[in-house]
DNA sequence: CCCCGAATACTCTGAGCCGAGTATTCGCCT
DNA sequence: AGGCGAATACTCGGCTCAGAGTATTCGGGG
């Protein structure tokens, strides 16, 4: 057999889950989203069953029961195999032990910002800076009613903390930008201007 | 025509080369990873091709000639047309001004840590760190030989202070950990003890 | 007691993406 | 002269993924 392609992180959730007991793919759709993980993890259906296909394949997952109740579509109730256990313990090592590159789309657009002038992309990253602040406020009152214990928390705390150093590093550009500091700016305004003008 | 869905950054960074001015899939990517563009945007001929492709669909570039030089594969030279200098535009201003969440796998793995023992996490986290740290070191000795203009490095600089940031957090949280401050740390040692015995 | 909307439990299709593979040519080294 | 590796310029098939669609049932209001 050949090795396993680790892609979608919700095969290794889906793992996760069924170390705790057996479920069925639509068990485990909604009780990711009572833990609120579908923050952390993209879930949504389509992916779901193509993904507890593909863990069953490869002998990491097994059907344990078909169930009905009423005339309801069947259940397959899934659980997990001792190669199941030991893959989502090598696969969750990895990713933590492991930083990998992760390409956002907003990193692209700042490889290309020389695309636009120098104004209109202060006043882009000025409306940037409001939204986090916002999506910043919104975690926060949000964890402050909800009161969970830490452990489940873990990934919304890193989430902040990542958004407010993006904040902050695009405040610290926006005030080099608008005072001129901010290194070949004339030739990149200058760029712009002969554009318009040609 | 229906409204083209935003996908690939790739098909940005393509609008943008065309905009300076009309070239040949291949010369795209050369171009790009020239420019170091390779380490925000993540570039495959097979991508690039079918980005392409799609871009002309759409009318945002169209072919202006195709070359042969002796006996190599012709090339099609394409050009910007001017509803895709407004796409470029549009876009990158959605892509600067508006922020979306993207899932990293970190994140995800976060989520699911307590699926590892304590020490195993502690363990692995120090190993992220130290990786982390050594991925800086490689990006600033980079950046000190290579002395290019401020522009041409903001991306890389963006990533520097996500990368510090990540890696402050995570040796904050190894501490809680280590000294026993981290909530539930009880908990989540008697749960991983249990099972082992069971 | 009947209707409507929410919840249950998937299925299906098309689009996108990856990256290994292909075929040719240039240039250098011996 | 000839052979080999690097560069040129793509192509192709398979896999994954998204998310809208489907069919059924339960629960509550009037």
């Amino acid at each position: 057999m050949v090795a396993r392609k680790r892609g979608n992180p919700l095969a290794l959730a889906v793992l996760g889950l069924l170390w705790e007991r057996p479920m069925h793919p639509y068990e485990m759709a909604t009780t990711l989203r009572e833990r609120g993980k579908e923050h952390s993890i993209k879930i949504n259906y389509g992916s779901l069953y193509t993904v507890v296909q593909s863990l069953e394949k490869h002998g990491l997952i097994e059907p344990q029961e078909v169930t009905r109740e009423g005339r309801r579509p069947e259940r397959t109730v899934y659980a997990l195999t001792e190669p199941g256990e030991l893959e989502m313990q090598s696969w969750l090592s990895e990713l933590i032990g492991v930083p990998v590159k992760e390409y956002t789309s907003f990193e692209a657009a700042l490889s290309l910002m020389g695309l636009l002038p120098p104004d209109t992309v202060v006043t882009l990253l000025e409306q940037r800076r409001e939204r986090l602040t916002l999506t910043l406020h919104t975690i926060e009152s949000m964890l402050r009613k909800l009161d969970m214990s830490r452990a489940f928390l873990i990934e919304s705390e890193y989430h902040q903390v990542l958004l407010r150093a993006e904040r902050d590093w695009i405040d610290g550009l926006v005030k080099e930008i608008r005072d001129g500091t901010f290194e070949d700016l004339a030739l990149w305004r200058r760029l712009h201007e002969e554009r318009d003008r040609g």
